[in-house]
DNA sequence: GTCGTGATAGCCT
DNA sequence: GGCTATCACGACG
């Protein structure tokens, strides 16, 4: 059984998103998947700030695509990337400011065998949610949730947690050398020593 | 463990 | 037509 545990409100991430990005980490992802509910703890976050950030999807503007970054805060931005996987956002700031932050990697906590199931090529347990491509396999998160509203129960949403401490490490992000000058700002936040934060991003330090 | 490379398709110029 | 907020696998030793 669960803990009872409070869904993160839309004031969470009406906010700065560096701060935002680092207050996720130990929050809980929860997927209501067919009957079952899986979930992970938040261990890698990344913050894209905003119009400015070359890194951030809308810094060349609104398209199809980015849309729902530029909407209300607390809602999910999924995408398709490399022609095979998704990633997961959720939005942050005020209505009409583009900014989000990416869910890079999790710790199952809940439904382990089913994300197994949805992962066969994971050999071994920190292969199931380490990165954002897998934890979105992991917890059958696709397109389709694109644009979902996160701050109530439904398919997707995010819990308060247990609330344990840990100590945060913060890093330049992975795989936005393109960006310039932002290319190495401090914006990737995980949990130290997690074996769960992604392995190209390096685990400790 | 580290390194190199291929898969694969939507997105944007 | 080039690029991409990724991952898995094989070679190494």
């Amino acid at each position: 059984m669960s803990f009872m545990s409070a869904v993160l409100p839309r004031s969470f991430y009406d906010r700065d998103t560096i701060a935002v990005a680092r207050d996720l980490l130990g929050k809980v992802v929860v997927r209501e998947l067919a009957g079952s509910r899986l979930s992970v703890k938040i261990v890698e976050t990344e913050a894209y700030v905003g119009p400015h950030d070359k890194a951030c999807h809308a810094s060349r503007g609104m398209t199809e695509r980015n849309k729902v970054m530029f909407g209300e805060p607390g809602h999910a931005y999924v995408y398709f990337i490399y022609g095979m996987y998704y990633c997961l956002n959720i939005v942050t700031e005020r209505d009409g400011y583009p900014a989000a932050v990416l869910i890079r990697a999790g710790e199952p906590v809940e439904g382990e065998s089913v994300m197994r199931e949805l992962r066969k090529k994971a050999r071994k347990r920190e292969d199931l949610t380490s990165g954002p491509g897998k934890l979105c396999q992991a917890m059958g998160i696709d397109r389709a949730l694109n644009g979902l509203d996160l701050c109530r129960k439904g398919p997707l949403y995010v819990e308060e947690g247990a609330g344990e401490s840990f100590e945060i490490v913060s890093s330049k992000r992975i795989g936005v050398d393109y960006a310039g000058e932002y290319k190495d700002k401090p914006w990737r936040f995980y949990i130290r020593n997690s074996p769960f934060v992604s392995v190209a991003a390096g685990r400790a330090k």
